[in-house]
RNA sequence: GCCCCCGUAGCCUAGCCCGGUUAAGGCGUCAGCCUUGUAAGCUGAAGAUCCCGGGUUCGAAUCCCGGCGGGGGCUCCA
């Protein structure tokens, strides 16, 4: 039971809206008392009768010395987040308000179960705050100090010492540091520490991936496994070319490895044994199959069969992992932002030594940057912060590697460091995105892995003919695909809450260019436009539906669509088009050619794949909505 | 996993608290009219196992219990 206990000079509160279906019955209306303890009361699993009396008797000892001799009963959930059941709860709160009334307290209590609105003035003397915490177990010291030894280990190796590096390499603990100019970097830290979050309200970017067609929550399915429509199909297939071709470009090897993989495995099995209950189970015959949870194991397996010569060294290798599986909690499970099946690019580089390993990490920090920033147009320290987690040891180190990697950020970051080492990396950095719900979820990330090696017996052959197990690094040059099209879509919404069109970068809209002819007679030169520019490896459609253009138009923009042509009958006399921009919010009379041009060179460099919908909207199905 | 909230045509919502004729409206779909100059033209039609299962009741979308799904919070996050 946790109580909030505040001597106060007058309390009043109002009942509003009942926010359980057996709240208790009372009168809807303004209640007033003065000169008063209240206590707002959470009532937590395992409390009972007994424990109510308990805490009363602390409080009315306290209140004999205050000289107060009122007392309110407050029902108040917020302070816990091990609630008892609302019936237990109730026959708690009841068992106080009779225990206080025995003691001659003049007891009140205001009804459960109901959202009540209310106003107090707190007394300013020091006693008039104070939390109080009774719990249901009867011999609380003496069972805290036996127990509490191996957790205390645990906590120990976990406890996190939080900084803020600066570019050029200070590190300030994170409640010295002056965020007044780092909003987003303080939203993160905020996250990361404190987790205080008090939002109630879905994610934009769950309507959005519904409303444009992108994706879907499957039912059919276990939670966390999505549809995707055509056109979230097109957007993550041209993601996930766009990001295998960078990694590629920056010399890694793609490989593909089987997506489930033996329990009994000894390789495996020890390994497996720390995280139990987060896997999918498969079962086949005789054998227990595990879902990958990354490419890790295939990859390793595979490096493990591998003839590796220290010359092969930084050895890199690539897989898209479609999909990687995590049986992350259904509470955990939000939208696109984390999922149980997910699309994850992951790239492996075996390291001679630590050396090699920081130099070929700083060459991935490069790659990681570029592909947030020119494949998916985000903002470095606006729509994404760096956090970078080391070993207290690995730290002192290599102090410059950590400067390092903030001086290329060129923003301050997070840090986040533990005594003693707890996984099996040393250091691992990630930009993290932050939501419009001021949440923060990891895109790209990269880790220094020290014990893999070993374990999967990975082996090159050294300079001397020795062999020795490489440093592992484990990247994921944009995170997961799926998370990358929730971070595009709030990060949309949020340039829209701005007052800017929400939009997707032009490589990645469905549609690029729609023509909207003003009526029937003008579909075959729609047509002709569209071939056109359909020769140039550009998508475009035609709104061929018997709508009026104001219509065609509206739906283009409620689309996302970057360019909206009207072609009417000034169109077949002229040259020049008016070009609806979507993202100039205007109409820009252009030749053909220039638009073409201007679409070229903003897509350049990027993977294209032609429309996978019907050309003609008429013929096109609706999949939501 | 735990706590809280939600689940009504393809979509969004009303009705539920306080049980009672054919479950209401908007968007979309379909049919027809209109042939349009840059964000919603008009008329009509079809469309609902009221999430599923059980219970209470003469009677359940409505009340109760259990499940499934979604959202939020807590915890966790290789």
């Amino acid at each position: 039971m946790r109580v909030l206990q505040l001597h106060t000079d007058w309390i009043e509160y109002e009942p509003i809206k009942k926010e359980i279906k057996n709240a208790e019955e009372c009168e809807k209306k303004r209640y007033r008392l003065e000169d008063l303890v209240v206590l707002f009361v959470s009532v937590e699993k395992g409390d009972n009768e007994e424990t109510a009396k308990r805490l009363v008797d602390e409080v009315a000892a306290f209140m004999k010395k205050l000289k107060a001799n009122r007392l309110l009963i407050y029902p108040y959930a917020h302070l816990s987040s091990n609630l008892a059941k609302p019936a237990t709860a109730l026959r708690v709160l009841k068992a106080m308000e009779k225990h206080g009334k025995e003691k001659k307290i003049e007891t009140y209590r205001t009804p459960f179960g109901w959202c009540k609105q209310f106003s107090l003035a707190i007394k300013g003397h020091p006693l008039a705050e104070q939390l109080r915490v009774i719990t249901a177990e009867k011999p609380e010291k003496e069972k805290r100090e036996e127990k509490v030894s191996e957790a205390l280990k645990a906590e120990e190796k976990l406890r996190s010492y939080w900084y803020i590096i600066e570019p050029n390499g200070n590190m300030v603990p994170v409640e010295e540091f002056d965020f007044s100019k780092h909003e987003s970097l303080e939203k993160l830290a905020r996250y990361e520490i404190a987790k205080s979050r008090a939002v109630q309200q879905m994610p934009p970017h769950v309507k959005l991936m519904r409303k444009l067609e992108i994706a879907d929550y499957e039912p059919g399915s276990d939670p966390g496994n999505f549809r995707w429509y055509p056109k979230g199909a097109l957007i993550k297939s041209l993601l996930e070319q766009y990001v295998t071709a960078k990694v590629i470009e920056y010399g890694a090897m793609e490989v593909e490895t089987p997506v489930m993989y033996d329990f009994q495995h000894p390789s495996l099995a020890k390994y497996l044994d720390r995280f139990p209950a987060r896997q999918y189970v498969v079962k086949s015959e005789d054998k227990e199959l595990f879902l990958r949870f990354s490419a890790c194991f295939g990859q390793f397996l595979m490096a493990h069969d591998t003839q590796i010569s220290y010359r092969h060294l930084p050895m890199k290798i690539y897989e898209l992992t479609r999909y990687s599986f995590r049986r992350e909690k259904s509470g955990e499970l939000v939208g696109l932002r984390r999922l149980r099946a997910f699309t994850m690019p992951d790239c492996h580089a075996l390291c001679a030594d630590l050396q090699q390993a920081k130099d070929e990490a700083l060459r991935r920090f490069d790659l990681c940057v570029e592909i947030l920033e020119e494949g998916l147009e985000l903002v470095k320290g606006e729509d994404f912060e760096l956090a970078i987690r080391f070993t207290k040891d690995f730290y002192d180190e290599n102090k410059d590697f950590v400067k390092a990697l903030v001086k290329k950020m060129g923003k301050p970051a997070l840090a986040e460091m533990w005594k003693q080492r707890f996984f099996y990396f040393v250091l691992k950095w990630e930009f993290n995105f932050i939501d419009n719900l001021d949440k923060a979820s990891a895109l790209s990330t990269d880790q220094i892995d020290v014990e893999n090696g070993e374990r999967y017996g990975i082996v090159y052959v050294d300079e001397k003919g020795e062999k020795r197990h490489p440093l592992i690094l484990h990247c994921s040059p944009s995170g997961a695909i799926e998370r990358c099209v929730y971070a595009m879509l709030e990060k949309a919404y949020r340039q829209q809450k701005r007052g800017k069109p929400p939009m997707l970068p032009l490589w990645l809209s469905p549609t690029q260019v729609r023509i909207v002819p003003m009526s029937e007679n003008y579909l075959s030169h729609a047509e002709k436009i569209a071939s056109e520019i359909e020769k140039h490896r550009i998508r475009v459609d035609i709104d061929d539906r018997a709508l009026t253009m104001q219509k065609k138009v509206r739906e283009a923009e409620t689309e996302w669509i970057p360019y909206v042509i009207v072609v009417g009958k000034k169109e077949i006399e002229s040259e020049t088009l008016p070009v609806r921009d979507r993202k100039a919010g205007k109409i820009r009379k252009m030749k053909l050619k220039e638009l073409v041009r201007e679409i070229k060179d903003i897509t350049a460099e990027k993977p294209f794949k032609p429309l996978t919908l019907p050309k003609h909207l008429s013929q096109r199905p609706q999949f939501y909505g």
